[in-house]
DNA sequence: ATGAAAGCGCTAACAC
DNA sequence: GTGTTAGCGCTTTCAT
């Protein structure tokens, strides 16, 4: 294994099986006949140079690009790690590899980091949201190829969106809590103007207590910090400022799960003085003292389903699709809801 | 916004703008001298075609390649999100993009991954451990770029290796524990072969304990499931099997979240009766009812610093580093293990 | 079954 | 300050 300064090329495989270039590449892609006899000296040569291949001089000369754009707003938030896996989990073994852009929920950001991607020609984009400037929705309708949206699926798909409806999630638990006879309720999330989901949620939520004539008794954002200590601090805060509140709604199980403990410790009746409920059903909540009320948010189902998509269209252009796939969350009511 | 089949081209700009290709690159590029006036020509007619560059066909022509291979097992275990997250911090604005490769933990997958990636000639490879098969080191030997393997120090690093040493860690959280005068000591921790770093976290943990004369009193090892459910389950399960145990050192953060919440809800003294600690220094930890003893594994800062090598070598060649950069972790004792 | 020629879209290097 | 020429390392296409 020689250590030269110059990578390998074609041409150095060529020269040492003694096979033109254009037969050592069919080799290397498996593509066309080839002998076994030839197929074997070429195998063994590129083996023994250690080499590998240029995709970047292969996709100029084939115009195919094997790569998936996937834009999220974050890593921290372990909602997107999860989508993620739903994605690779699907492109494994289908020769498309994922590559990943971080927003960090700005919207020039995005624009930025989709520019970035766009001009490696990737086979696909994933998108979180459907909510983009008009450069990024311009740029995407205008590149040709296959863009499906995911998480969220309230507004306008430029190609193709998956996801769930959150206003209509966030309506769905308004109406249970309503339902279930809940009078006094508040609002614990985080301080992100720019999280639509989780602004849609709170909307869809408000306007279904408005409808049972229930207006929001308390409600507090936060922001930075360990989600399950904040979840704590302001479900104290909020209970020592409205006492009579019956439920508690988090924007997310984290903050949930720490109000959750706050009051077991704090020695409150769950659900029966006061209920509460979170939102994406995360793994970690199996392991609470008592089972955090929430809901699925379909992560890798979402990252699942439009990976299938992307690499549906790859394959076959034609492919058709609703330009909706909507998933529909359920609500588990765990320990910590009472029963309408 | 015309939407045309064909990918807009810098012949299509330079049409547009009456202007030759070279310049239209140099403008897009910001390289070398333009007057102002070609400048805002050449601009214009871009955003109106809204042309965006072939990176593929600029990269084979510069031989530069602003891509940064990142390859860790997992994206299910909220460490490597996290490492990546200080990867992305520190990438941001540099030019360079990381591209995230998925090994599940297993070395073939390991090597088909790197192949991948080393085909599209990134300007660098941070990969997670020193445990790599012979075909994945000589892959990166020969690959002629810079190569930092992140997490783990115990081994012979190929070019530069960021991280704890484990298996430090592990004798250095067993020394602690017989310090404080604990005799019957249980480990908890996943059934992963491939984790090397778990494994020798365990081997530096037994042999501190050995030294101390102390042996093992009970384990075990768990896979699959909601990391704080199986910590629960395990706990109630050595306390049951071995109740005169007086320390459980897990694995990790997540069980050891769960061993604590059995533990305070089925009324043992913590850590009066018996100590517990885990490992990660979870952003979770603070918001349990008591603060879990731990380790922090620097997780954040181990994704920046191998960004910041890469980045160095990049832009220059020469930067030299040492062949390890070793990051030492302190234990944090938290409310759950007794001062020595 | 194998090879030769042309060119993918851009940039380095060199003119002017 | 701007343009021209010659590839980058592959694959496509067409010949044999």
């Amino acid at each position: 294994m020689k250590r030269s300064s110059r990578p390998l090329t074609l041409r150095d495989v060529s020269e040492a099986s003694g096979v033109s270039e254009m037969t050592v590449s069919r080799v290397l892609r498996n593509r066309g006949d080839v002998s076994a006899a030839t197929r074997e000296k070429v195998l063994a040569a590129s083996k023994r140079l250690g080499y590998v291949p240029n995709k970047i001089a292969g996709a100029l000369a084939s115009q195919r690009v094997n790569l998936v754009a996937v834009i999220i707003p974050s890593m921290k938030n372990m909602v997107f790690p999860e989508v993620l896996s739903g994605i690779t989990d699907v492109l494994d073994d289908s020769g498309l590899q994922p590559v990943v852009g971080i927003t960090d929920y700005l919207p020039e950001k995005e624009d930025r980091v989709l520019y970035e991607m766009l001009s490696w020609r990737p086979s696909g984009v994933i998108i979180a949201g459907v909510e983009h400037s008009d450069n990024a929705r311009a740029m995407l309708a205008g590149s040709g190829i296959p863009v499906v949206e995911i998480m969220d699926v309230d507004g306008e798909p430029i190609d193709i969106a998956v996801g769930i409806s959150h206003r209509a999630a966030g309506r769905q638990m308004g109406e249970a809590i309503a339902a279930a006879g809940h009078k006094r309720i508040a609002f614990l999330g985080t301080k992100m103007p720019l999280d639509h989901r989780a602004r849609k949620r709170f909307e869809g939520f408000t306007q279904a207590l408005a409808k049972a004539g229930i207006e929001i008794a308390d409600q507090e954002f936060y922001e930075g910090g360990s989600a399950l200590a904040k979840g704590r601090e302001m479900t104290k805060a909020v209970l020592e400022r409205t006492p009579d509140l019956d439920f508690i709604y988090y924007s997310n199980d984290m903050i949930g799960a720490g109000g959750l403990l706050y009051c077991l410790e704090a020695g409150y009746d769950v659900p029966g003085k006061i209920g509460l409920a979170g939102f994406n059903g995360v793994e970690l909540l199996q392991g609470l003292p008592k089972k955090l009320a929430s809901m699925d948010a379909c992560r890798a189902e979402i990252g699942a389903k439009a990976a299938e998509i992307i690499l549906a269209r790859s394959q076959d252009e034609a492919t058709p699709f609703d330009e909706k796939i909507i998933l529909t969350p359920q609500i588990s009511p765990g320990d910590t809801m009472r029963k309408p």
